[in-house]
DNA sequence: CGAATTTGACCAGCGC
DNA sequence: GCGCTGGTCAAATTCG
């Protein structure tokens, strides 16, 4: 499939992270809650304040808004801003405590919000190109996550233990954070697909990273392309990272492989620059729903003006533990943030290769089961 | 040849 | 209790 570029970018194999600045309100998102270089931004819904914060897509987005409102703190720790960013005007919003003077605020079109779904951020103005979906609003249950990283004591690994780790996501801490095509590969991690599978409610799949940093990192990221708008990718990150950040772009990171090399089918797509690539699908591809592809057709929502916002929302369930761990990751960040000083511009050439012509597509029904 | 990606299958959580 | 859906595994495939 051709995705390829999908995977590249999605991949996320981080890049860099680095931008370097920070955003000021915005907080990134780490992987795992550390900082994965994506900006986080508490999201700023261009909708209207629905009651919820961000919907993304099915059930389980509902769930993640849900989820969502109880982690500001963390929100703000796990997201700070990396990317570069421009200028911009960050709308934040803080539903708890305030969050921590902004660090930078340089972003531009970062915008950041948290989300918790009672929150505040009715003011706030989404971001451009940001979408937020109000999806039915369904309740759910509030759950307990196990942690960053933390894992059930029966999921280990299989290589350890028989069990899967299963986690429903209610029950896992997540930090959601909504990033522009640009800035999905802005992290220093380096992270290995495992898996895509279709999303119920969603045009586009979602796909399923982990850490190749460290054989036993426990971290896992999800990437989906909001339905909204197409230029916004939901990046949900999941567990700890069980190892030291990198401190220069893993040097797995710059192993996704390449493979925009087949191209069945040019798809015009923006890149960084503003400039509309054809991106090719792999040979591959029948499906080829990269991220810029839907499962379903419903396109007509091509994203907004690209611009490189990105919105970040962690969810969290809750528990002071957690928020001790944000602090301490926080001060990581900081650490991280100040140790990523990878040139912007490398970024750029990688985003710009990325996004210039190897979006992966995502496939439908691909992963697993075929799909839901 | 090693590493990453793809993708079908398996299985657990969740809602009804 | 059942079915649906999502998350993960792992074999096969692809690529560098």
């Amino acid at each position: 499939m051709s995705s390829e570029d999908w995977d590249l970018f999605a991949v996320v194999r981080s890049c860099s992270s680095s931008a370097s600045t920070a955003t000021l309100n915005t907080t990134s998102c780490g992987g795992g809650h550390e900082d994965n270089g994506v900006n986080c931004k508490q999201h700023q819904d261009p909708l209207p304040p629905p009651p919820l914060f961000t919907h993304i897509h099915g059930d389980r987005d509902r769930d993640r808004d849900k989820e969502s409102s109880s982690s500001c703190n963390e929100l703000q720790d796990s997201c700070k801003p990396f990317l570069p960013v421009t200028t911009t005007t960050t709308t934040t919003t803080w539903s708890s405590p305030p969050p921590p003077p902004p660090k930078v605020s340089s972003a531009p079109n970062v915008l950041m919000k948290q989300e918790q779904g009672l929150l505040e951020s009715q003011d706030q103005k989404p971001p451009l190109g940001v979408r937020v979906f109000s999806p039915p609003t369904t309740s759910s249950s509030s759950s307990v996550f196990l942690f960053r990283g933390q894992r059930d004591p029966l999921l280990q690994p299989q290589s350890q233990a028989p069990l899967r780790s299963r986690k429903r996501k209610n029950q896992q801490k997540r930090t959601i954070c909504h990033v522009t095509q640009e800035n999905l590969s802005s992290d220093m991690w380096a992270w290995r697909k495992y898996g895509q599978k279709p999303i119920k409610g969603s045009p586009y799949p979602r796909n399923y990273y982990r850490c190749s940093s460290s054989k036993g990192c426990l971290a896992r990221k999800q990437v989906e392309r909001s339905n909204l708008d197409p230029n916004i990718f939901i990046v949900t990150y999941t567990g700890e990272h069980t190892h030291p950040r990198p401190t220069h772009r893993n040097s797995l990171a710059g192993s996704t492989r390449n493979k925009s090399q087949h191209v069945v089918n040019p798809i015009p797509t923006p890149n960084p620059s503003g400039q509309t690539v054809l991106r090719s699908d792999t040979v591959k591809e029948e499906n080829h729903l990269s991220p810029t592809t839907p499962l379903k057709e419903n396109d007509n929502v091509q994203g907004t003006n690209g611009d490189e916002d990105i919105i970040s929302q962690e969810v969290n369930m809750e528990d002071e533990e957690e928020e001790d761990e944000v602090e301490g990751e926080e001060d990581d960040e900081d650490d991280d943030v100040n140790d990523l000083l990878i040139p912007n511009y490398a970024v750029r050439d990688r985003d710009n290769f990325f996004f210039a012509g190897n979006f992966p597509s995502w496939s439908a029904g691909s992963a697993g089961d075929g799909g839901v």
